[in-house]
DNA sequence: TACCTTTCATTTAACGGTGG
DNA sequence: CCACCGTTAAATGAAAGGTA
């Protein structure tokens, strides 16, 4: 008679599994400092720690309360309706095969993010989503070799991780073309602070101004100084930054189309031009980028590109399953994208320009 | 329960291969 | 040669198991 014994993993187990000695298996998992590993090695541990369910002493200690596997889906902000949108579509997607989410709030700050990314190198994770490009690129592939990962973001060639991405840059063409086609000739972009950080943001502006150029139409750029935005955790700062530009620039009638950078730059817009007398569409005419839930309702209407949320959502969880469960025998060789044509959602706020 | 044994984990120090 | 990556070996701890 031959006993099985399903023994507890042990850290010589994992070690056999990955190829390396039990030592470094520990120190590892333990994020010693003492010796450098290469990240792939630190990622076939972490994989085969994962494979085998194993836990270091320090998660024996601290058992999870439940044996569901969890994802981690780390977020820039939570005050944005088009964030907070996504990752309850990534949360439904999830549920439905039985995963937790952790949700990671990074304020848009470099150090929180890299506090995060500290924390998240775990074993016990199984899956994490960006739902924007991190600041801390380097790290993020680094974790992306231990643990499967999905981006949801900007188109970006230089990337080898798995994306869901929408094209900013034609999104901004599309947005400028319709303003032009209604007839406007002198039309001002409003944005939060545009950085290399951010390429949405500065792919949009891109995008406008490629409209623009060939015609004969001005185009006048508003960007809020990066200093401004050092109060994190201010939750209207959108807001705040299109209210008070517009506010400013509605004293130049000449000018007849806002466009946003996201539909919460455009409700401080269209908020700043009520209070300035200035009527929406027929003095001026207001768009904003996303399509967040709100910009749908009758006494906002922004027109605006839509951002998939729940398609983005949906298919980042998809990709990310299919890495989870497919184990990483294919994962590291083959890359998924899969990208959305923006699409011009035409509401009230914008219309003919005024003669 | 009290005591001893075994097993596994962690940590440190020192060694060795390798590629620029 | 040196920096980097990983190993071996050994000591210490901590928990689990066995038994009277």
């Amino acid at each position: 008679m031959v006993y099985v014994k399903m023994n507890k993993p042990t850290s010589n187990d994992v070690a056999r599994l990955a190829g390396v000695s039990q030592s470094a298996v520990s120190m590892i998992l333990n994020n010693k400092p003492n010796v450098s590993f290469s990240p792939e090695t630190i990622g076939r541990v972490y994989t085969a720690a994962r494979q085998l369910n194993y836990r270091t002493k320090k998660q024996q200690k601290v058992p999870m309360g439940t044996t569901d596997p969890f994802i981690a889906v780390v977020s820039p902000t939570m005050a944005n309706p088009y964030y907070s949108t996504l990752v309850q579509s990534i949360e439904n997607e999830a549920a439905r095969e039985s995963y937790g989410v952790l949700v990671c709030d990074t304020y848009h700050d470099p150090h929180t993010e890299n506090r995060y990314l500290s924390l998240l190198s775990t074993s016990a994770l199984h899956g994490i989503i960006y739902t924007f490009m991190p600041f801390h690129w380097e790290k993020v592939k680094t974790l992306s070799l231990s643990v499967p990962t999905v981006v949801v973001g900007d188109k970006n060639q230089s990337i080898d991780i798995d994306t869901v991405e929408l094209n900013s840059t034609e999104a901004g063409e599309l947005m400028a073309r319709h303003l032009l086609d209604l007839g406007h000739k002198k039309m001002a972009f409003i944005s939060t602070p545009l950085s290399e950080n951010n390429l949405p943001r500065f792919r949009r502006l891109e995008g406008v101004r490629n409209e623009v150029r060939s015609t004969g139409a001005e185009l006048i750029v508003r960007e809020a100084d990066r200093n401004l935005v050092s109060d994190k955790y201010n939750p209207d700062l959108e807001y705040k930054v299109g209210y008070e530009f517009a506010k400013s620039l509605a004293k130049d009638s000449s000018i007849t189309a806002y466009i946003g950078v996201n539909d919460m730059v455009a409700y401080g817009i269209l908020d700043a031009l009520e209070e300035r007398n200035v009527r929406v569409p027929d003095a001026a005419s207001v768009c904003g980028f996303d399509n967040i839930f709100p910009s749908r309702f009758h006494r906002v209407a922004l027109t605006t590109i839509d951002a998939f949320h729940m398609e983005k959502g949906r298919d980042a969880f998809e990709l990310l399953h299919r890495k989870m469960t497919l184990g990483e025998q294919n994962s590291q060789t083959s890359i998924f994208r899969i990208e959305y044509k923006p699409t011009l959602l035409t509401r009230e706020s914008t219309g003919p320009c005024p003669s």
